[in-house]
DNA sequence: CACTGAGACGACAACGTTGTCATCTCATCC
DNA sequence: GGATGAGATGACAACGTTGTCGTCTCAGTG
């Protein structure tokens, strides 16, 4: 099928050897066999066998495994491009998968992307147990971690958004512009990044000495639809909060559905920017992060790993932004 | 550093071949030799190295080569959840590049995922001339084309959107409510997509007795900022178009800018949906389509090609639907 | 002319796996 | 009791490449 470098040496009236050096542009050979080789190389329309060189010498894959929850999630994807640029400027190729959030595919697709060899793992853990890596872990795979850390007993590098710390800086603002009674749109509790984004909430109202109100803070919502509902019970209650903050971009979403629907000019803040904030009836006020950059900074610590530097496990914070679009200025009632 | 067969076969007290044999679930291995290797397994960490496997007996690398502009756009992200769908229920994975448009890198990463031996190649093809593809073609590697077709010389599958039609049942359902001066943001002539869209507005036109009047014609733009300054240049006609066809998500995005910055009720139908369109200020009436279904037809169709059937290229054209929203309904002025 | 050494090239093994075929062990049967 | 054969296991080669080392050629030197 495919010719090998046996054939082009027989085509050639050299040695394997000899097509072996011309094709890696190794020194020692004269021009006219060098050219010779060429010849038989585009005649033939030989490849060299990426699969065959990786084999030979325990050698690189040159590849790195990305598992992340669903590409067509602009989150993930841009996670995905982050990532995709830095491979690209060391010549390695993105091997991906999705585990849509299953840890039994998540396990599986890492599995299977540690028999492939790759050089290294790229993973946003799924809220389950990882201590089935530890031993791919000690048989040399590096991997770094993106959006939620792993268990303590896993040593590998994690990659994290400021989730406290951008959640404070929404609820401060709200607070700055005269709210005291404000919502908190938190999703599952199981995840990470919402309960990190709801302490962040708490830490802004306690600083401010406003008692945090459980009857205003909504754990649970994990899509538009239900942060609508959610929202619009809010909204229906005797004393409705003034200000909602939403911790992720469905969330923020829904919220508004159920602003406008309500007709009223809650103030609303949302974590995660998303395309299109800024054209919407109401624009919204956004606590903005850099998926891309999540993705370059782990892939860029993934490779030092792979390069063999020997660090303890770092834990690198990205830092939010606060952009101020118009839903987050309404005045109290 | 890793272990192998051989290692897990002195562990265990067996031969090489009898791991194999434990590790690939082949019959005859008595339960209690079994047991034994897979203790070994485990005691030791071993992983199948499928490189090798791949290596030995040329068998198939069980993966496919996705190439894309950008995953970091929504259009291509959906493509690649397409793909990544099919991938998974026949056990591949997915290796994917962007090649952001530029030729030289979109023919580097072919030639890469040729040396990688995928079993087979998705693209969506630049603008460029892909006929150094036909010697891959030749030599096995099954190749689907998504969004744009390749040359007439390349044989291979494709999968397209219904550029044609989409755009034609925009611009009629703009001429069935009363607009006969409608204008036409079309993208760079050199883009496929750009070209049949501006066909579909033409046949639509011509349908309908309305001679085409170039002036309302904008080929070029190709991002918003573009499309926004093209729509503000038409409105400041003596004779403005009161509705306006946008040949896809960026241009209607800039042209909803525009429209909105003069303060103007045209009319609008965009190409491509796109997230929140019906939650701006002014709902969006969009042709919209499914780049999650390309990614999976195109995906479907290179595995029966991977699957060894022979049949002639095939050219799949996907369904386009008319969603009304608001924007696309103005009477004219 | 014999010697030296650099440069060009080739033979061979090895990477980790699996397909092929050989061997070895028993229980069964006449 | 020896032949038979099924079942279990192992030896070996091969996949396509590259690292190591050996061989060969030939210009330069004494």
């Amino acid at each position: 099928m495919r010719p090998t470098m046996r054939d082009v040496a027989r085509h050639a009236g050299v040695s394997l050897k000899t097509v072996s050096r011309v094709v890696n542009g190794e020194v020692g050979v004269r021009p006219d066999t060098a050219e010779k080789v060429n010849e038989a190389i585009s005649a033939l329309g030989f490849r060299r066998n990426d699969i065959a060189r990786a084999l030979r010498g325990g050698k690189r894959t040159r590849s790195l495994g990305l598992v992340i929850k669903d590409v067509a999630n602009p989150f993930y994807s841009q996670i995905a491009r982050g990532v995709e640029e830095v491979a690209r400027l060391h010549d390695l190729f993105v091997i991906s998968g999705c585990s849509d959030e299953d840890p039994a595919r998540e396990r599986h697709l890492i599995r299977s992307l540690c028999e492939r060899r790759v050089d290294g793992l790229l993973v946003v853990p799924s809220a389950a147990d990882h201590r089935y890596l530890i031993p791919e872990l000690n048989m040399g795979t590096a991997a770094v971690f993106m959006d939620r850390p792993p268990e303590e007993a896993i040593r590998a590098d994690v990659v994290l958004i400021d989730n406290v710390g951008g959640a404070r800086s929404a609820v401060e603002h709200l607070i700055a512009h005269g709210h005291r009674r404000i919502a908190c749109l938190a999703d599952l509790p199981g995840i990470f990044t919402a309960r990190e984004r709801r302490r962040g909430y708490d830490e802004a109202l306690q600083a401010h000495g406003i008692p945090v109100d459980e009857s205003l803070v909504r754990l649970g919502p994990h899509d538009v639809a239900g942060a609508e509902a959610a929202t619009a019970e809010l909204l229906a209650l005797g004393d409705p909060p003034t200000a909602v903050f939403a911790g992720n971009n469905r969330l923020t979403i829904g919220a508004l559905r159920a602003i406008q629907a309500a007709g009223r000019t809650t103030a609303l803040v949302g974590f995660d920017d998303f395309e299109l904030a800024d054209m919407l009836a109401t624009p919204v006020t956004v606590v903005a992060h850099y998926p891309a950059e999540m993705g370059r900074r782990a892939a860029e610590l993934l490779c030092r790993r792979m390069d063999g530097e020997d660090l303890p496990p770092q834990r690198v914070l990205l830092p939010t932004r606060l952009i101020v679009r118009g839903s987050g200025e309404s005045p109290p009632i």
